[in-house]
DNA sequence: TTTTACTGACTGTCCGGTCAGTCACTATCA
DNA sequence: TGATAGTGACTGACCGGACAGTCAGTAAAA
């Protein structure tokens, strides 16, 4: 149960950093929200910073994204990402790995519950994937991590050792005791656990590629895998 | 200085000057282009330099790429690319405009054959998909459109005007004819074809991210899929 | 005062794009 | 036949702008 960093307080990057030079008359304290509080401030930044970060570099990808631009969003300088992260690799870097896990807890919770239908586990998965990352802003990251991945090794290394070799066998266990119930439709989809989260990245390609032409209906196409996955009333 | 990779086909420049190319009958005379090469000689080399980019651009990504990289890997000097490019936009943008239309030819051709039955429509496209882009290079040109499409939006439009509302209807016309003959299991499939191309698009990315980590059965995954979607003999 | 947090002008490097020059070749002339 | 001139293909050193990363300095907190 990781952070997973949540771009929501983007108001607070509108110029703040540039009140340097004009003075405010009787404001004796600096500008920013963030006063004091030592306790939480640094804690508060390194996320103010993450979400820029976020915000940037799903808009231009790794390469293009500038440093200037996330501290501006971030409302520091640019110095100050400095004294948060490494260089930029290891801001990048860092901004995947902490946004990783979310979806991975909620499908343990799901495989450690054998009272779940099979049907019903595939439609919590499905339809908790929709809400929280091809409905969100978290699609980004998903997209991040596919376009970048290839050239930071370290990275989808860490995606496959933590999260894809422990969640395909959650997802095979889930379908196996499915399967012993009757619940599923194709023996052999024991053998490509993958297939029931295969229109999850599919519906997350299409919403942040070609969404602004034509809108896919999620919902749908995710009910009917399930439907077609699982024996039971269909439709 | 260039170690010049290789003098290339100098051999077969010499003697038949074939660079015949306008067909106004015997000219005596040609004013201009004296050191014409021999025909084709430049789509060749077009050709050399879009394959030395498919490479560079998938390895590094767009902003990444260094054009040397690319002069270098198909052999010759920086300036030649501008001979063919305009632009470096523009060679990225016309590698993956060229890359487009094989697929979707393909799929044309199968919804144009009606004695085709739903359940083999289905496998022949996925099987198509596999043996064409999944298990060779091209698979690098879906992850680079679905990475630098946001920065190309002309490059998104062209593929969802080209492509995608073409080749959804198409596939819908394959299901609805399959759903007239009772081929197809759910009806619900007609309202959202993509899901028949999600397992593709799922194991191009798991292939390309993960493969060197675990391989995925294409095949089976593929067949499974296949017979969801279809009635007819399960195993 | 010292310590901590932050700043932003500056630097060195990298790379897209340019263009003056070379080369291989051919047509024409003597 | 050889000599001369013309042409397009190609080259690669160079330029200028952009940007990651630095650090001396400032401001607030302790």
């Amino acid at each position: 149960m990781p952070p997973a960093i949540e771009p929501k307080d983007r108001a607070t990057s509108a110029g703040s950093s540039k009140a340097k030079k004009a003075p405010d008359g009787p404001t004796p304290k600096r500008n920013g929200s963030a006063a004091r509080a030592p306790a939480g401030r640094k804690a508060q930044r390194r996320h103010q910073i993450l979400s820029a970060a976020l915000a940037v570099f799903s808009e231009q990808g790794f390469a293009a994204a500038r440093l200037d631009d996330i501290a501006a969003r971030a409302g520091v300088a640019k110095g100050t990402l400095y004294l948060y992260f490494e260089s930029k690799e290891m801001l990048f870097e860092e901004l995947l790995r902490e946004a990783a896990t979310p979806m991975y807890g909620r499908l343990a919770r799901i495989a450690a519950d054998p009272r779940i239908s099979g049907r019903d586990a595939i439609k919590r998965l499905l339809d908790a994937f929709r809400r929280e990352i091809v409905e969100t802003d978290a699609r980004h990251l998903v997209r991040l991590l596919l376009s970048e991945g290839p050239r930071f090794p370290a990275l989808t290394a860490f995606y496959y050792r933590e999260i894809l070799s422990r969640a395909v066998p959650l997802l095979r266990q889930i379908l196996e005791r499915a399967h012993e119930r009757g619940e599923i439709r194709s023996r052999k989809l024991l053998e490509v656990p993958q297939l029931v989260m295969a229109p999850a990245l599919a519906a997350l390609m299409w919403e942040d590629m070609f969404g602004r032409f034509e809108q896919l209906d999620v919902e749908t196409l995710f009910n009917t895998h399930a439907d077609l996955l699982t024996t039971g009333e269909d439709q």
